[in-house]
DNA sequence: GTTAGCATGTAAGGAGTTACATGATTTT
DNA sequence: AAAATCATGTAACTCCTTACATGCTAAC
């Protein structure tokens, strides 16, 4: 069972990361979802609840009994269901969160596997910083191509519109050299000293596309 | 026929933008189309295909004797068929061109509309950025209001992510204002006065998400 | 003569949304 | 007693992707 080689979406992957800190029930996990996920780009139920069942199923998270804490009995609100991570949903995770594959340099994987970085190695987090950067290298060279054949016969607007969006592309390269740095400079440690150090050193933009 | 009330999702926007400039063949639609998404967030047959089948029998466009020019009788490649837009496609365009409710503040539809800027009248540019601008403050103060919440118990990445987040939609809201202002300036002429002058006048940031 | 690029298409399916259905509990 | 918020769930549908199937022409 938790055998690996499944899809594995994004949402399960966030899901996996919260329940890993601590249990849950879907309505709590829907919000701090949106957190996690970049605020806007809000999940729904329709998506949740159903990924639940999924994980449950695949024996990688388990409701738990309202057993311990949590007031008077069980005269909470309505039947709740805290979920837990299972040892196989742990092993999942950790699984998930070495990777290190092209996968992992898209936009939205990016964002989310970062939203998780302290569950990382450090050299898992330098390989996909690094893999994040040679990926916008990449969009860098082919969006200055397309501007340098295109720019005549281009209207204002969207030529504009290019041009943010490379300037836009060259400023997340400049946060995740600042990263890399960062990592450099702490070395070791498990956690990246003070992270205001690392963030506060250059401009930047974010990561995910929320975009998307 | 042609009447309005269809779905339309952002790709029928692009066809119908593009064909408006000129008739084209799926093909060279498909690469043209990388370029105003936004180069990357590419867009496949599979669904462009279906979308033009979709457009033609809507009557919003429709196939295009190999008529006049191209080259030696239709020795050409393959049997390619190249769409122009009808009457009716024509029609469809300018009333979505002239959209301005909330559905246009959205990132992706944000950014495609951007993208077809000039075929839109003055006051529609100006209400569209406006309310780009209140979507993005709108996401400002949630952002901020979830940063001053959660400061404490958010690890150094996920902190760094959000911060990230933030200053990017900040940087947004000032390229907006950038060119709500180079729209005061060049007061009515249809296409912006040299764009490099408002381009140049603030930093940017990527309005569509591409994903998002 | 085989690889690369042009050109069109289909089938299956993934990942999510909206809208609905239900019901309890707290606030106004 | 009505409205908001907590809480879970389902069904239908949208939009897009991947992988496949086809075949032609140009270059190596």
């Amino acid at each position: 069972m938790a055998r690996s080689g499944s899809k594995s979406s994004l949402l399960e992957f966030a899901v996996l990361g919260l329940l890993h800190d601590a249990p849950m029930h879907g309505y709590e996990l829907r919000k701090r979802l949106n957190g996690v996920l970049g605020t806007f780009h809000a999940i729904s139920y329709g998506s949740l609840y159903p990924c639940l069942r999924t994980l449950e199923s695949a024996g990688l998270i388990a409701a738990a009994g309202p057993a311990s804490s949590e007031g008077p009995a069980l005269s909470g609100k309505r039947a709740r269901i805290v979920y837990e991570l299972t040892a196989d949903g742990k092993d999942r995770f950790a699984e998930l969160v070495a990777e290190t594959g092209p996968e992992t340099w898209d936009d939205d994987a990016f964002g989310i596997r970062f939203a998780f970085f302290s569950s990382a190695d450090a050299d898992v987090r330098r390989h996909i910083l690094e893999g994040r950067r040679s990926r916008l290298e990449e969009r860098l060279s082919t969006l200055r191509a397309s501007l340098r054949s295109t720019r005549e016969r281009l209207d204002n607007y969207t030529l504009e519109l290019q041009r943010h969006g490379l300037e836009s592309v060259e400023r997340e390269v400049r946060w995740i050299d600042g990263l890399i740095a960062g990592e450099d400079g702490a070395a070791r440690p498990r956690t990246p000293r003070s992270n205001s150090e690392v963030s506060t050193m250059t401009g930047s933009d974010r990561p995910g596309s929320t975009h998307r």
